[in-house]
RNA sequence: GGGCGCUUAGCUCAGCGGGAGAGCGCUUCCCUUACAAGGAAGAUGUCACAGGUUCAAAUCCUGUAGCGCCCA
């Protein structure tokens, strides 16, 4: 591929080159004097996932940032690896069990665990092969798993740690129970859905009194578990009713009735029954009054053997109908009304999930939680965009005990040791727990594993420490933590982020990372969520086989914004496929006017000085971009940097250039034009490292230098003259001319004859100059306008002056005349803007004296557009 | 109920104190040997609304309305 002649008649094919370059991609080998660090984890997929957009917009954020910091120096490393993934994985294999014919409540532990393995080991690097698609410099040769041994010895040694130092306890207490799964879920994996339900009123029979109480709920399914009912101490119709006590019409057990403001009165009959075992609130509420609690439901959720015969073993729902029915009978029923009510839901279930009294392991994160605050408030871990920060601290300040168990199989075991009369101790293996054991109680005991296993976002939060070696102190470790960046959606702050930063300061003493970068989701094109339901999902793999990975890339990292989330349509690559193709292009050009040898001069041409500090420009911007993690920005300026003045302009002058044989800088422009290129190429190999490396390649001379590994110098610019101004004047006159002879409706193959009269003392620059504005234009000639001529013009007004045509007789000059009168019209108002404000006395005074001046500069230049445009109409009309 | 964000061209979104921008779409012309996945010339906006601060407001403040998200 390095014959040139070859590459020439290639089209842009993204499949071929990604296909080529697949495995050098991923490698990043800086040769740079690795002057700082940088390091970060990656937010590991889940085993069960595949790839998915969000995946992609999360990872080529992170990978550009790693390939920019590597050229610009730094020793990187970017953690690699997947997430056991508790709950998701074993559901999906239970499933796949069930498929096969074999139950899986059915098999013993050992086995399930077996299969599950089996499942992994055959799927767990689907989604690593994916991720590699896109190109990602991460640490392939070593990727995680959170269930590997290293990790899992980090994952005991973490709760051994907390344990002992008593943060880790078990207790009995109302936690969300999935009934679906069996299993108990932390409060973060309630989903609080709004839902259309019921509100049964009924009353109870007072005790030792002729009257009723109307209570309103909407789980009447839960009479069976009421110990009390509550009053407010402002509701007058009840209030008498207060220390009375009622016998429950359903089991005969004796409800008290209390007065307290947790009674909302404007909420049903103002009068709410207390079921401890069963509600959050009615829990404190029990714990207050010391109500006894009582359980009715049975793990599956359906009710227990506590209540009356007739119930026994009905869901929840078909309960409720039974007791609706049954208050019905004994007359106690009252009404139904329809209300919108907040149900909690499973997010991995979907179940209605329901509080039950049981006997789990919990974190206590309080003081983990007020250290994680603080490191925020102090800077020390940034949030980028900055108002996540109040996200953050907002749960930050109300968080509860986290509920680490659960009862399923697939994760880590809890390394707790228990005696069969209740004692324990935590300890990775049996032996080194009875070796605690024994100091701790002074005593031999057979000692027996717990059974329950860890919520997976225990072993996650410990993911950026735990991936460099920690507990060890390895040379990783030692050099790559902190870790500097971590990248990830806003939906896991909680889940993951807050947890990682409490685990850190907890286990470590440092914080995980210095800046967390929240990013948005991809949405489709209407801004809906994809989901398989809705069928709207576009899988990324989809768009690379059509548009190419870069494609895709550029796509994502020019649409990242701080505020919205990207909207997705399956044609919104287009624009970026089309722009890989234009480099693709301009590459095909630079390689077909090559030159090896460089004439001696002393100057530059204006236009290499111009694009020259275009690029230096460039190169600014984009490290300050990406310094400030606003990557969009940086690829906003690849991308006009190269379209807008590379090519549209650049290259189109020195076309003209080349085509002529005597010209001076020719030479010179094709070298630097080609020099300029592979300093681009650089720069762009972050965003597009496919078709970077291709063409890095193709214009290597030496094979040993076809990775990236730098950032470019900035050019040196050796002209005297101004070229911004020089340019600028090019850019007017030709867009003048070609405006002018479209408006006249002139053939763009006529060679035309043209006058100009500039107004900037570039007659000089302008004359040596000219040759290029008529190929520029297709002109036949360029010339200062004289007194002969002057009269029988058509002309055309610009910033640097005024282009004009000869008034042929036979020209239809009626669409020029309504263009410079609209033009007029419209320096017409800024002329007057101006002028108002230059009359103003409180601009005069208080506006800084360059804003006045250049106003003043503005209204004078204005005033003679003004003047020369009302000239040329009256010329016309 | 509490918090956060958004409202700018037909669409998707930048801009965040001093002359309204990009991409797509649209109109007209052009296959000019890098590129028709292209080039050239254009059209298109009471910057949600109402107050305020300021010499100056799309940009800052307050309020209102609508949309979205998070927490209860």
């Amino acid at each position: 591929m390095t014959d040139s002649s070859d590459f020439l008649s290639q089209k842009y094919s993204p499949k071929t080159i990604e296909d080529k370059w697949a495995e050098q991609v991923v490698v990043n080998d800086s040769e740079n004097n690795q002057r700082f660090t940088y390091s970060m984890a990656i937010p590991p997929p889940n085993v069960t996932g595949n790839l998915h957009l969000g995946h992609a917009l999360n990872t080529t954020i992170q990978d550009i940032l790693m390939k920019f910091y590597s050229l610009n120096g730094a020793e990187t490393t970017w953690s690699l690896g997947t997430d056991h993934a508790g709950i998701a994985t074993q559901l999906l294999v239970e499933k796949n069990l069930s498929k096969k014919g074999i139950n899986p409540k059915e098999i013993s532990r050992e086995e399930l665990l077996q299969h599950i393995w089996k499942w992994k080991d055959e799927n767990g690097e689907d989604i690593l092969n994916q991720l590699k698609t896109l190109g990602l410099s991460c640490n392939w040769e070593n990727p995680k798993f959170t269930l590997d041994e290293d990790m899992t010895n980090a994952v005991e040694e973490a709760f051994i740690r907390l344990y002992d130092k008593g943060l880790i306890y078990q207790e009995q207490t109302l936690i969300n129970w999935d009934t679906k799964l069996k299993t108990a879920i932390s409060d973060l994996e309630v989903i609080s859905e709004n839902r259309k339900s019921s509100l049964f009123f009924f009353k109870y029979p007072v005790k030792d009194s002729a009257s009723f109480i109307t209570v309103s709920t909407t789980r009447p399914e839960t009479v069976f578990g009421d110990v009390a009912v509550i009053v407010n101490p402002n509701d007058e119709i009840n209030k008498d009713l207060v220390g009375k006590e009622i016998l429950s019409p359903f089991n005969g057990n004796i409800l008290k009735i209390i007065s307290d403001e947790y009674a909302d009165m404007t909420k049903g009959s103002g009068v709410v029954k207390i079921t401890p075992a069963h509600d959050f609130n009615d829990y404190k509420i029990g714990k207050k009054y010391n109500l006894p609690i009582i359980n009715i439901l049975n793990d599956d959720g359906t009710l227990n053997d506590y209540v009356p015969e007739q119930f026994r073993n009905l869901s929840v729902l078909k309960g409720r109908e039974k007791v609706i029915e049954f208050m019905n009978e004994i007359g106690v029923f009252v009404k139904e009304e329809k209300v919108n009510n907040a149900i909690p839901i499973g997010d991995r279930s979907g179940e209605i999930i329901e509080p039950l009294l049981k006997n789990q392991w919990f974190l206590d994160v309080k003081e983990m939680a007020n250290k994680s605050l603080k490191v925020v408030q102090d800077g020390k871990v940034k949030f980028k965009p900055k108002f996540w920060e109040n996200t953050f601290y907002e749960w930050m300040n109300k968080i509860q005990p986290w509920c680490i168990s659960r009862q399923i199989i697939w994760g880590h075991r809890i390394p707790v040791w228990h005696s069969d009369d209740g004692r324990s101790v935590a300890a990775k293996d049996l032996s080194m727990a009875k070796e605690k054991f024994l100091a701790k109680y002074n005593e031999e005991k057979e000692l027996y594993q717990e059974n329950d296993v860890l919520d997976t976002w225990f072993s996650s939060s410990l993911w950026p420490f735990a991936t460099l070696g920690w507990p060890e102190v390895t040379s990783e470790y030692k050099k790559y933590f902190p870790t500097s960046l971590l990248v990830t959606g806003f939906d896991i702050i909680f889940f993951w982020v807050a947890r990682m930063i409490m685990m850190s300061l907890e286990l470590t003493g440092k914080v995980p990372f210095e800046v967390v970068y929240i990013h948005n989701l991809i949405r489709d094109k209407k801004g809906q969520k994809m989901s398989k339901t809705k069928g709207n999902v576009i899988d990324p793999l989809d768009l690379i086989t059509e548009y190419g990975t870069d494609a895709l890339r550029f796509f994502l990292s020019s649409n990242i914004s701080p505020h919205s989330d990207i909207k997705l349509s399956p044609n919104s690559l287009e624009p970026y496929k089309n722009f890989m193709n234009k480099i693709w292009n301009a590459a095909k050009f630079i390689d077909l006017n090559k030159e090896d040898t460089q004439s001696k001069l002393a100057n530059i041409s204006f236009y290499d000085a111009w694009i020259s500090s275009r690029f230096n420009n460039l190169l600014d911007r984009y490290k300050t971009h990406i310094d400030n993690c606003e990557i969009e920005k940086a690829s906003f300026e690849l991308y006009h940097f190269f379209w807008d003045d590379f090519c549209d302009w650049y290259i189109e002058i020195a076309k003209i250039s080349f085509s002529r044989s005597k010209d001076t800088f020719s030479s010179h422009t094709k070298i630097r034009m080609r020099d300029i290129f592979y300093r681009y190429l650089n720069l762009l190999y972050p965003f597009a490292p496919f078709i970077a490396l291709e063409l890095k390649d193709n214009f290597a001379k030496d094979a040993l230098n076809k990775k990236f590994t730098t950032l470019p110098e900035k050019l040196t610019i050796k002209y005297s003259g101004d070229f911004d101004k020089e340019v600028q004047l090019i850019k007017d006159f030709t867009i003048g001319i070609r405006s002018l002879r479209k408006n006249l409706l002139i053939n763009p193959s006529d060679k035309i004859v043209c006058f100009y009269n500039n107004n900037n003392c570039m007659e000089d620059f302008l004359s040596k100059n000219k040759t290029l504005i008529e190929s520029l234009c297709n002109l036949k000639s360029f010339t200062k306008v004289d007194q002969d001529t002057t009269s029988n013009l058509i002309s055309n007004l610009t910033p640097s002056g005024s282009v004009s045509f000869l008034k042929e007789s036979d020209v239809d000059f009626s669409n020029q005349i309504k263009k410079l009168k609209k033009d007029l019209v419209s320096l017409e108002r800024i002329y007057n803007l101006s002028e108002s404000k230059l009359k103003n006395n409180g601009f005069l005074k208080s506006a800084p004296q360059h804003v006045v001046k250049e106003e003043k500069q503005k209204a004078d230049n204005v005033a003679a557009s003004i003047d020369d445009i009302k000239s040329l109409i009256s010329q016309l009309s």
